[in-house]
DNA sequence: CCCGTAGATGAAAACTTTTTTCATTGACAG
DNA sequence: CTGTCAATGAAAAAAGTTTTCATCTACGGG
């Protein structure tokens, strides 16, 4: 998800594209999972009520994707698919690409599910705190 | 998870076992994936600041389990291992036994992290949405 | 069975996080 | 350039969660 795509979609859908949105974008292209406030720190011209609701117009976009992994709201650049990796006992996040999930074991026919999307997060200790 | 080995748990480590904790548990027991709301409706004699308490004592037993799917702080016993089917149009939380997860593709090895649980989200739409 | 005590409870207050309100500002189409 | 309507920001409100502290009670020892 590149600047000018995402710049793109604002336009296409009639958002304007202003300085604060922008700002916001590149809080969000330096580094994935942010909390709230490392992305406020980010960007410090910019209002909390804006970077929220920039959030969440980036959100209803498909930009961002909002991630609760059990300590409070983070947000990251719905880039590529992957899936995350969380230290449970030092918080570090890391990611991988490859799906590890095996869709035919998906009991979605028998219930008449149509699958859209899904997550998977594994949990565990990191190597530098085993 | 019944209640008398979650009761057991609780004796285990020390902690007593009171009427409002066993109501808590009682709650919980009624329906998974409740709300914080939910769950206080089905104790009205317990106070607010108890039953966050006692959730979060139950968590660290490991007897309940906290799920953040987009829709603030749910609550379900921790009994079997299962993964949740969301729908996205009417909020329907369905779970499934079958672990759809093939723990070959999920790169732990080169990372050298070691995996204590992990959860899966599949979200879409639902039969009655459809 | 009763007592003492450490842990548990509940009301209020404090805090944190998120949303709403509303006057002012500014992006951008014409 | 200009007008308009969406966007912004400060303050206040609302929602969600945690801390404080005085009182109460589960339960082990007597």
């Amino acid at each position: 998800m590149s600047l000018e795509s995402a710049v793109g979609k604002m336009r296409g859908r009639g958002y304007k594209v202003t300085p604060q949105r922008v700002a916001v974008l590149g809080a969000l292209a330096a580094e994935q999972h942010q909390s709230l406030e490392g992305i406020r720190a980010r960007c410090p011209g910019v209002g909390m009520v804006t970077v929220y609701r920039t959030l969440d117009l980036l959100g209803s976009l498909g930009i961002v994707r909002r991630l609760d992994l059990g300590d409070g709201a983070r947000y990251e650049l719905a880039a590529d698919h992957h899936h995350h990796m969380i230290c449970e006992s030092c918080g570090d996040i890391s990611e991988f690409e490859e799906c590890p999930l095996d869709s035919a074991r998906i009991p979605t026919q028998n219930q008449g599910f149509e699958v859209r999307s899904h997550s998977v997060e594994v949990y565990g200790r990191c190597a530098a705190c085993l």
